[in-house]
DNA sequence: CGCCGGTTTGACATACTTCAAGAGAAGTGG
DNA sequence: CCACTTCTCTTGAAGTATGTCAAACCGGCG
């Protein structure tokens, strides 16, 4: 194990090949690992708040954090999660524009901001990966829209779950697979799909009343038909005649 | 003047300094200007198909275009409006996720794709640029996510025609000030929002019966009382001004 | 054990959607 | 310039999903 400031090795860590500094090549990795650092944040801290000036540019190495804005009446709105590879505190954003909250401990790898925005000015394989960061981010806001426009709440939990199920696959198996552990509560759930928490509960609990998921417990669940799961969800996949599509959705009796 | 394909000249681009190219300096501009070509879209003309491959990399000079995805059920949900300087097709999206359509005459700024996400790789004012354009147009997106999923149809409603106003205003006064032109339809407003185009239509009313506008044909109206029009988009009276629209949720005023 | 936060469940309220019909605009053709 | 069509918008009535309020439940943890 290294010194506080450079605990990890980057030809060991866990999203080099996704990070922003994926497309770097050995000599940029050592320019920028000078200003490396990591940091760690336990489950409810507050990673940056919002309005606050953010002197690091960082990008989350493993756990899960929390994008919200909290009102002057207290009410905290989510405007979705981060998860490995995603970045806190872009680079050019002075100061956050959200709160963001570690869900479960975070590791974060850190730089120094006015050092690296330099970087990125001068460095094309810095700068084309942030850009498809940033893309990438765009995408998973701008499909968020979608869900949060159009979708009834069990379409909403349904895409929910199936993106976590994604995410956690990426995250190579930790959990058995069909086991999701869900990394908020329900009022966060609600909080992310634009939904009271009671219609999470229902919704949730719907689901597993139609055989298509097992509740653990709280915060764990297995899921028991993925394609039923899918069908839920709203989003139609290509292939599949009209029949195979009938669904009845059971409304909450 | 330049030929058919090179029909601007970027000196006197009307985005010259927030577009794409905005940090690149003369050799650079020069480099690019070589793949540059200018196409023009009519209202309702399809820009780009949702799952169609798209050859150009392109930024909109001028007008007003929809990014928008529908379900075969036919659901549809605009993920927002594009204006000067928005991208549409940026590098490394291979083929469209959106249907991009335009809503007034629009002016693109066209490169071809590969060998604009060349110039991507080595020319770091680009790239930092495209990064910078790319993280605008993502918080433009979560600011988004804040209206569809807490606000009221009559909020949603009353920060659309509020984003309008700042966006025309940046636009340099076309319109007598105070006069909003509508650039889409009930329908499409109602897309944009999550409503039914029947509810946009009854709280655009409601807002004309309250005296806080008047509505002068179907496409244009007069604001008569931006306070009280800012008191209903449910958004905080801070003076926060970031890029793009300013949305904050609040429940039931 | 008894408190305490998160969750579930029920009953009720309501904002929005859906269905339906009619009124304006705006275009088309005589 | 006036029917006629067509499209968009408005208005009304009824249905429903989701929110709100409230109480009970459950698992931890002191």
């Amino acid at each position: 194990m290294m010194d506080a400031t450079h605990p990890t090795d980057c030809a060991s860590c866990p999203i080099r090949d996704i990070a922003l500094c994926a497309k770097c090549d050995d000599g940029e990795l050592a320019k920028i690992a000078r200003i490396k650092s990591t940091r760690r944040f336990e489950a409810g801290q507050t990673i940056a708040a919002q309005g606050e000036g953010i002197p690091l540019v960082s990008s989350i190495v493993d756990g899960v954090a929390a994008v919200s804005r909290t009102l002057e009446d207290g009410r905290t709105q989510l405007a979705g999660l981060l998860f490995a590879k995603d970045m806190v505190g872009a680079p050019g954003e002075g100061q956050a524009a959200y709160d963001i909250v570690a869900k479960t401990p975070v590791t974060l790898c850190c730089f120094e901001r006015h050092a690296f925005e330099a970087h990125v000015e001068e460095m094309p394989h810095l700068a084309s990966r942030l850009a498809e960061l940033a893309l990438d981010e765009r995408d998973a806001a701008r499909a968020y829209l979608f869900l949060l426009g159009r979708k009834t709440a069990r379409e909403k939990i349904a895409s929910f779950l199936l993106f976590l199920i994604e995410r956690q696959r990426q995250m190579a198996g930790s959990e058995a697979p069909g086991i999701i552990r869900l990394p908020v509560s329900r009022d966060e759930i609600g909080s992310l799909l634009g939904l009271a928490l009671e219609t999470v509960s229902r919704h949730l609990n719907g689901l597993g009343r139609d055989g298509i998921l097992q509740i653990l417990d709280h915060r764990r669940l297995r899921i028991l038909d993925r394609a039923a799961l899918e069908r839920s969800s709203g989003d139609a996949p290509a292939p599949m005649t009209p029949r195979e599509l009938q669904v009845i959705p059971r409304k909450s009796a």
